[in-house]
DNA sequence: ATTTACCCTACCAATTTAGTAGGATTCAAA
DNA sequence: TTTGAATCCTACTAAATTGGTAGGGTAAAT
């Protein structure tokens, strides 16, 4: 009953579920790819073109995803006939702080409470009175908990 | 000098810091509206101009926030000379589970893992061998853990 | 040399965000 | 009963972001 007045209500803001924090498709794939690579019986090269249809994912966006994930020290490539990408590292050495951070971006909600990317709120005179602060310290904290102690390895079935 | 890399990097996606999972302003303004609300030494209307100005926000956005708050059940509101908005319960009534799911949408990051708008992904055959499913579960629990045991009246100073 | 497959840039439609504009409605006080 | 104060409500919009697509360039294996 008081979902379906949410999910109905006219707020000037259009219909409601699914505003601002969800996981972008980047992200997704992103690490469907990981645990992908992660699963195979070898470190051989895969191609992006396997990946991409194993985990239904657009080829060429995928491609995108993958070159920012070699970039960034997850992944090694092979150009040619039998290239492809695969782990550089072993699963349980992935931190999900690592692949969140490069992936979608800060862990932190808002930069005020940001450890790696911090910025001032222009708006707000004094952070240790701000309810805004307070509650994304919490929600930061309990963030990083779980990223922290989640590796690729324990998310691959 | 990791953060450089990072934040320098040209992924095809444009700079790097702050891309989705930000707290709106939607909801930073509604909680701080809240916050200013309680921390009233009664509970007397107060004039949307005064919270504007007190917050540093849009007086007209801030408008249709306060609106979507008063629908929701969280304010009471009085129309004409005197009127303005006031809070209808007492803050340590006021869950910030409530205040997320009005202001920001759902808890979760993905539909599958949604309490209350629960959605099946199209593109996965197999939630429970899915590794983004398994992470988003635990971020899941964790954010409902910090939103569950914080009230309005824990974030006020 | 040719095929394979990654590398890289540029562009684009749809959606969301963070508002603004302008008035309608309601209430209290003069 | 008029006037002004304040909320209520609809509609519009510029800028940014998302989730791609298009079209090649480059390196490696055969």
């Amino acid at each position: 009953m008081v979902n379906w007045l949410i999910f109905n209500e006219t707020n000037g803001f259009g219909k409601f579920p699914y505003l601002s924090p969800m996981l972008s498709k980047k992200t997704k794939y992103g690490l469907k790819a990981l645990a992908f690579l992660a699963s195979q019986p070898n470190r051989e090269p895969v191609q992006i073109a396997e990946v991409a249809k194993h985990e239904n994912i657009s080829q060429k966006f995928l491609e995108s995803i993958l070159l920012t994930l070699r970039r960034n020290g997850f992944l090694g490539s092979k150009k040619g006939k039998g290239g492809g990408y695969y782990l550089i590292k072993s699963p349980e050495e992935i931190q999900m702080t690592a692949v969140m951070r490069v992936l979608e971006g800060p862990i932190a909600m808002v930069p005020c409470v940001s450890l790696n990317f911090y910025e001032k709120c222009d708006d707000c005179p004094d952070e240790t009175a701000c309810s805004v602060h307070k509650l994304m310290l919490k929600v930061r904290d309990a963030n990083l908990e779980v990223y922290r102690n989640t590796t690729l390895a324990d998310v691959i079935s």
